[in-house]
DNA sequence: AGCATTTCTTGCGCGATCCGCAAAGATTCT
DNA sequence: AGAATCTTTGCGGATCGCGCAAGAAATGCT
């Protein structure tokens, strides 16, 4: 699962697209059908490369349907280090998550009826055969983020608790956050809940007063 | 993944037994030989089933690695709802914690000192093919011990962020000591780290101060 | 104890996955 | 253009996960 954004060649932009077309297409069938009813074949065939072909780029359906999360988790990191130094820490990473999953909500680019998307998603995380790759994912982008509070931090990622404590605090943020959204009903806004969560864990998770927080 | 324990007549302590066999097995063949070199046959043979029979009690070789951490992580919900009601939350929740990650560290029960099983546990977790497994079963746990999260602050697991948020972090911070435990040389005692680390998530995670916290 | 019922084990076999290898095709470099 | 480099693709092999059905073991009922 690599992304290196080299200079842009003919070659380079065609790989990405290929893999972006091959998780998307991933995507969309296992929404349709539902996970079990897709092979490699179909979204080989979708994508109009071979089955092989798509083996060169994810190693399992799983990872081919979660690179897109992933791909985004991981801009998390990225976020947070263009983010001004003077901003103190869970601020920034407030404004850096929150840029990256308040808006383009769904589907990072194109606009697709959100009803499909959250469905997927759903699909996406009570599917047993998904959550592995989907913590994978989760795990990298933690690691990449860890990376990125450490510098920010003056923390070591190898030796101090720290960065990676903060990392996987924002992922569990992110996945509970993610999981109560596509489950309210009515809906919440996502960055309501994303504040709130954040909010809590900076404030070191204090036993909340008795009146419901959920209006 | 299912652990009911039933009345336990000859069947069930059958069960159990061949289960504890097989997770082992695994467990010690993976250390030996690393994990890609054991097939699922040798698993059997050396549990003294049928290789049929091994995916009757678990869908694939990092269930049956991770099953016994498993085990032990699910019963810190279980711990938690042990501890008096008096008793504030993150203390219960570190001793809760602590009792089950403090004393028989690796093996679980018996005590294989080795350094050369350090090694391969280290090697084995560090497996891309077990991330998976890893965060099924830790996400299992997480939602027990958000239940009893819940019941024991008066929060709703289902509407509230609040226990599923504690959970989470909880998991993070048994996730990441058990990496830096693994990986610290000179060894630093595992109820430090957990100490160390559960402190900094009720504290609300401030960037520490400059000093190393690394003696 | 005798017999029916439920549960667990096992062998067989199918569909699918993942990956190494080497030939063919496409892109880039000089 | 020609060489070098990378990508795609088909083929084949090693597992794997699991459904199915027969046999064995344990349990419940009388």
């Amino acid at each position: 699962m690599d992304i290196e954004s080299e200079r842009p060649g003919l070659r380079e932009r065609k790989k990405q697209e290929t893999r972006i077309a091959l998780s998307w297409a991933a995507i969309r069938l296992a929404v349709e059908r539902g996970l079990d009813n897709v092979r490699v074949e179909d979204i080989a065939a979708e994508a109009g490369v071979s089955p092989r072909t798509f083996n060169n780029y994810f190693s399992s359906k799983g990872e081919a349907i979660v690179a897109r999360h992933f791909d985004r988790a991981r801009q998390i990191a990225e976020e947070l280090r263009a983010r001004p130094a003077s901003e103190p820490l869970w601020e920034a990473l407030a404004n850096a998550v929150t840029a990256r999953f308040a808006l383009g909500q769904d589907t990072g680019g194109e606009s697709t009826p959100d009803r499909q998307w959250v469905d997927g998603v759903r699909l996406m995380i009570n599917d047993p055969a998904l959550t592995g790759a989907f913590a994978a994912a989760a795990a990298a982008a933690e690691a990449e983020l860890a990376a990125a509070v450490a510098d920010r931090t003056g923390t070591d990622a190898a030796l101090d608790l720290y960065p990676r404590l903060v990392a996987g605090a924002v992922g569990v943020a992110i996945r509970v956050v993610m999981e109560r959204w596509l489950n309210a009903e009515p809906p919440i806004p996502i960055a309501r809940l994303l504040h709130d969560a954040l909010g809590q864990l900076s404030a070191g998770l204090p036993v909340p007063p008795k009146g419901p927080s959920h209006p």
